[in-house]
DNA sequence: TCAAGGTGGTAATACGAATTACCACCTTGA
DNA sequence: TCAAGGTGGTAATTCGTATTACCACCTTGA
């Protein structure tokens, strides 16, 4: 009852219908060109061969032929296990999954890329992404040699969210970070806010650096005060005291899953929010939090994100002109957490 | 700066060390087998020459020879998108994945298969899920005729959920919905329900039918009156009051997502639930939706099962012996919908 | 009768890595 | 001196498909 264990293949095909494997392959492709020809009762009968045993080509013998396989890889630079990371991740999995459901592309999650300090590589040995076409990275903190070698062997790929340039151009589909902090601050100043600070965790990761530099642009441009402030989470709490004292009415928190923590600070020190002090969660928490406040902020359109950073890599597989470096509008949250300053 | 456009190859390698090809895939594959010997000086310089460009082996060439890929394919049969089904499988996938991770393999989604019929297609023209070593199938309802050939090839591959044999024993991580269907009718006349009714889709799939006939074997071992109604959401709020005439007091319902209808119904027939009908929800919602009632049932394992999935698949590929048919206990969900029953 | 052109196919090869079979050279011992 | 055995490597082949180059045969026309 098992069946066979070895494949079907075009030569017991060949063997089975009379004819060689080259007239198989030709009758399987169609290929009509000029100077090959099939006989109409030739081709059905191998047809019906095919037919019976059921063969399909083999996908990886076609790869190595042409050079086109339709599957496209992703890679997440973070590590997803154990970290709690995926809930972040999964929107931008959902866009370039439906993408490539509608690009008739197959996905090669590189799960088994190898965590070094803890980040995973791309390079390293018995790597697997040559396998697909071309690559989606995915991931807030990209190595920055492995792009740029990435760049220098031509290999196509396009990173969701934006990347420097690393001896080249990187191809990205990023969220408009600056545009979105710029917005959050003019609506701050507006609402009688005059004296802000900017909490962050100090990371060189681009789409922190982006709204750090949104952030300050910002400030210039409307000419009212402000501060800069690097510290991880319990840094940043122990600080609150000091930035209420100064005067400080509103924060714009770089990471959103740290505001619960700064607003319950602030509440102890007796300063809630909003009517003491505003907050403001510039994106979508990076990992699974239970915020009892309704931040004000922006959402990051992150399966859009990935929706077009498959378009992209489409484009470029296809050798089509298109824009390789997209910024998208993040939508603006409104929220309840940002409220005229007292006084 | 842009990169040479060519791969390097191995071939490369070769003639940079001034070695053969032969001697380059003995190096790196470290073959020190009987009658294959390197010296030590070939091996350093051939070891350079390969730092020095980056050189890694193609793994669509190594397939090629090698009959394994490391590699996993995952086929979703229920179309992802733009059904809603995405949040019911999402945990499945959680599992593979993390296994994956550990196991050191990628993922390959055949996001590409087409659909027909409005189910997906494993066998197709151009398919592609034997480019990895194993598969894991995935969706309620499954193709009998497409799993009998995967049996009848021998390809290996592990269904999450329970499948029936199909020209052989089919391997599967599933629930065991029968037990714990009957764990909750045992509940339920434990509290003094005395007529109850099953209230399904009448899918001939095995995750339906296995809850179906959990619940008469549970009638049957309990000896109380019930009676099992198929029919889609609409016919079965229709058939709401005449259940409630009839005396019964306690509704099955197979696909969660229908409770809070259903609840609502006998809400406005003036039989508020728990008060005067309890309602058991078989399992998890299949698509999503919101509920004020938190309804009394189990929990599917999902990531377990996605987990133990791939285990089996590892087990099978690396013909060691497991037992490749697994139920794994559904974990029960206390709630507030399963009550006494009045009067 | 033979060149021209059409017809229907096949042999050979490429793709890149792994593996098998074998070879040329050297040393050793009797 | 020469068989035995060790050393260090290479040529050839394999995997399955696609493609190119070519061949054998037939018909036609002058």
């Amino acid at each position: 009852m098992a069946g066979p264990r070895r494949r079907v293949t075009q030569q017991d095909i060949a063997r089975l219908s009379g004819v060689s494997q080259t007239t198989v392959s030709l009758v399987l492709n169609s290929r009509y060109d000029a100077g090959v020809r099939i006989a109409p009762e030739t081709r059905e009968r191998v047809l019906e061969v095919i037919a019976e045993t059921g063969y399909v080509a083999d996908p990886v013998a076609r790869r190595m032929v042409a050079r086109r396989n339709r599957i496209i890889g992703v890679f997440t630079y973070e590590a997803v296990f154990p970290s709690g990371t995926r809930d972040f991740y999964q929107p931008f999995l959902a866009g370039i999954e439906e993408s490539a459901e509608q690009l008739g592309c197959d996905l090669l999650l590189l799960t088994s890329a190898p965590v070094v300090d803890g980040r995973r590589r791309i390079f390293h040995d018995g790597n697997r992404f040559r396998l697909a076409d071309g690559c989606v990275l995915l991931g807030r903190e990209t190595d920055r040699g492995e792009l740029a070698r990435l760049v220098a062997e031509g290999y196509p790929f396009v990173s969701v969210g934006r990347r420097a340039d690393a001896g080249g151009p990187v191809p990205y589909v990023g969220a408009d970070y600056p545009g979105a902090v710029a917005e959050l601050v003019a609506r701050a100043v507006a609402l009688g806010h005059r004296r802000l600070a900017y909490l962050g965790g100090g990371s060189h990761a681009e789409s922190r650096g982006d709204r750090r530099d949104g952030f300050t642009a910002a400030l210039t441009a409307t000419g009212v005060a402000g501060l800069v402030l690097a510290g991880d989470t319990a840094e940043l709490v122990a600080r609150l005291p000091a930035l209420v004292a100064d005067g400080v009415t509103a924060l714009f928190v770089e990471e959103p899953a740290d505001c619960q923590r700064l607003a319950d600070r602030l509440a102890e020190l007796g300063h809630p929010v909003p009517t003491a002090v505003s907050v403001v969660a510039l994106g979508d928490p990076t990992w699974p939090t239970t915020a009892e406040i309704d931040f004000t902020g922006f959402r990051i359109p992150r399966r859009e994100m990935g929706r077009q950073a498959m378009e992209v890599l489409g484009a470029l597989l296809a050798e089509e002109h298109t824009d390789p470096r997209r910024l998208l509008r993040c939508r603006r949250h409104r929220g309840a957490s940002l409220t005229p300053p007292p006084g």
